[in-house]
DNA sequence: TTTGACTTGTGAGCCAGCTCACAGATCGCG
DNA sequence: CGCGATCTGTGAGCTGGCTCACAAGTCAAA
């Protein structure tokens, strides 16, 4: 299952704030401050477990710095990347909204720094302000198509298009040109990867490998450097 | 991928009205007689199109009498049953709130009628009842959860497992205790089945001959019967 | 009640992608 | 600098689920 960045927000990697949320985006100043003044700040290493599947709800998180892994674990006990989320990237939205307890599980993947608010001051802004309300609404939307074209995604699509589609997507969000193509620099590890694609590790690695001899890309130290993006989206596309 | 009708309805077959809707639920009266002079009301016959992927976005309907099935077309033409939705049952909304195109094609599966409200009395709805914006974001956020659930079974389960749950769901919802066990009377043929689970019509078939012969249920005219529906849902969590 | 059009049941063979099993490359830390 | 630990690269099976190819029911309309 490929899940791409939610949200596209820049890729930039300054400190990110909670007024630059799309969720926030046009309310009053005196919302804005109030939220601001109750937000806490959280600080987590590498690996740590933020919440966990059926965790009971509190507030919304938004990822300041680093990055935030959403996953889910099968019967079986294997586990799939829901999502991962770059600075700027809220989420927990729908716990702290409906109150039913949290439906995948929440960690670090590097050192980050989160804000989070918590139901009650939520609520009380929404109150406040309507415009807060036609934000939420439309966040909400906007989540349900994400993720109703990750279940296409899903079901769908054979392992090298979902591939060739996240890090196409990846290009496309957090892509830097350099002299000879676009870098990606999330360093994500192959096996992270694979748990992102829903595909074994070996697999994706044969892709990879397979992709580079056709200089379509290289994998450098510092992520992976794309040089052929038309033909990446091709095969995001229609396959092989 | 098993994708089970939204909502939970009471799988009674008689009209339903807009009045029933978990989403006008608790409005003024006032509010809901517009919205219900408002509504238009169409009649499909079977195998008619309602809308296509891409198309833009109208009103949100409701399924008075009859079956509607949303799905998705692969680049590859395959085409997989996102949802069967049955009386009682809203879709269209999200197009309807935010204005983007359908993301997924809507048809009849038998005669079917339906009711329709237009974005234009709906938002007008919005503005002079603010229950109406609560019940919005509550059913969105129960919409996003079960997406998000069904793109878990997507990613994280095999064959048997996804049609177990399907089975086990359907059971829940629209079955009907008889003499010798819970007879679904939705009549689906094999090859709905298939297309709803995400897997091959002979693959379907063998699971289900498979499961008959071990007494969990029988195929009847009718529908499905099932006589074991704990080890049903034994299957549908753990896989065979 | 016959006939054509769907459905259901089943076997054979194939293939994408998985698991298992390593070898070599890198990386971070004492 | 050296040494576990973690990644990356690859080959050898295995197998779930797909396609193909029919045979045998069922059902609805003439």
């Amino acid at each position: 299952m490929p899940i791409q960045p939610a949200g596209g927000q820049p890729a930039d990697n300054k400190p990110k704030t909670l007024s630059q949320l799309e969720l926030f985006r046009g309310l009053k100043a005196s919302t804005l401050e109030g939220l601001a003044r109750q937000a806490q700040t959280r600080q987590l290493v590498k690996g740590e477990l933020l919440f966990n599947e059926g965790d009971p709800s509190g507030g919304l998180f938004v990822v300041a710095e680093g990055r935030i892994r959403i996953w889910a674990v099968s019967a079986a006990g294997i586990e799939v990347t829901l999502n991962v989320l770059t600075p700027g990237a809220m989420f927990g939205e729908i716990g702290m909204l409906d109150g039913s307890p949290r439906t995948a599980g929440a960690s670090a993947m590097a050192a980050t720094k989160l804000h989070s608010i918590a139901r009650r001051p939520f609520f009380e802004a929404l109150e406040l302000d309507p415009q807060l309300t036609r934000n939420v609404v439309e966040q909400l939307c906007q989540r349900l198509r994400w993720v109703s074209a990750r279940m296409e995604d899903a079901s769908l699509r054979q392992a090298p298009e979902r591939l060739a589609r996240l890090i196409a997507h990846l290009t496309r969000d957090h892509g830097k040109p350099t002299k000879n193509g676009i870098e990606i620099n999330i360093k994500l590890t192959q096996g992270e990867l694979a748990q992102w694609t829903a595909m074994s590790r070996e697999n994706l690695n044969k892709l990879l490998v397979g992709w580079a001899s056709e200089g379509l890309l290289t994998q450098a130290r510092s992520g992976i450097v794309v040089h052929d993006i038309e033909r990446l989206e091709e095969i995001a596309e229609l396959g092989q």
